[in-house]
DNA sequence: TTCTTAATGATAATGATAATCATTATGTTT
DNA sequence: AAACATAATGATTATCATTATCATTAAGAA
């Protein structure tokens, strides 16, 4: 939560992360906006406090439906997504994922995006 | 390519189908219509030729850098980005990962989406 | 050739995100 | 505690990708 140095902590900062912290379904930012309504705060400060928390680090983004979706869970990990509902789920990752390297030469590999895709057990 | 029943098989679905096909970089809707800009196709046809193309099964498509991209091999495969120049690569998926099911309960795994993320060749 | 209607192209509408800019407020320095 | 420098905010506009609308065109069947 503490940001850069010649970063400040604002209420806004606070009640972004809070806000991603808590919910447990990797909110939009739309999402949050409308959870943080009462307070006031406006849909820019939204989106830049999102991406400023993604740029340190604090939180991860990923693209889902035509949006980013924000995630507090910074380990590496894998999603099982319904395509029913559109839920997410945080789940693990294979055993060992990080030695199956792709086929692609002279590469430096850095990360992995997993996403299963499914029926949930509330869908079918 | 033959489209379902009731549908037509236009001079734009070819065009479209082709373009695709002819490159190897999956392209986003409006590369595909760059690349058509002399036949005369409109930005509109594209889209709607690619979402039918997609929906009958003859592509597939995934979200990368806030677009929608289309890639004409549709068997199962993984992707590898390179985060300096946003290219893609079409790479095997690691074996056996269709057996590493995730840990959620009572769900049906039905499709994965697998993208590794580095540096590429070129760029390094 | 005619006819039915799916597909097209031009354009407007939408939705998500980024940019702008005057104003506010944080953290530091007196 | 008052003043200061400037990062952050909120309102708004702009941008970009995609979808919807609708009059016109053209497949493919009759």
């Amino acid at each position: 939560m503490s940001p850069a140095r010649n970063k400040r902590i604002t209420r806004q900062r606070q009640l972004v992360y809070d806000c991603v912290i808590d919910r447990k379904d990797h909110p939009s930012a739309n999402e949050v906006f409308v959870d943080l309504q009462s307070s006031g705060i406006g849909l820019a400060t939204v989106y830049r406090q999102l991406s400023a928390l993604v740029d340190e680090g604090i939180l991860k983004s990923f693209e889902h439906s035509g949006q980013i979706r924000y995630d507090p869970l910074v380990t590496p990990h894998a999603h099982f997504v319904c395509t029913v509902c559109d839920k997410i789920w945080d789940v693990d990752l294979p055993e060992n994922i990080f030695l199956m390297t792709p086929n692609v030469s002279d590469v430096d590999v850095d990360g992995l995006e997993l996403t299963w895709k499914g029926i949930c057990k509330a869908c079918k």
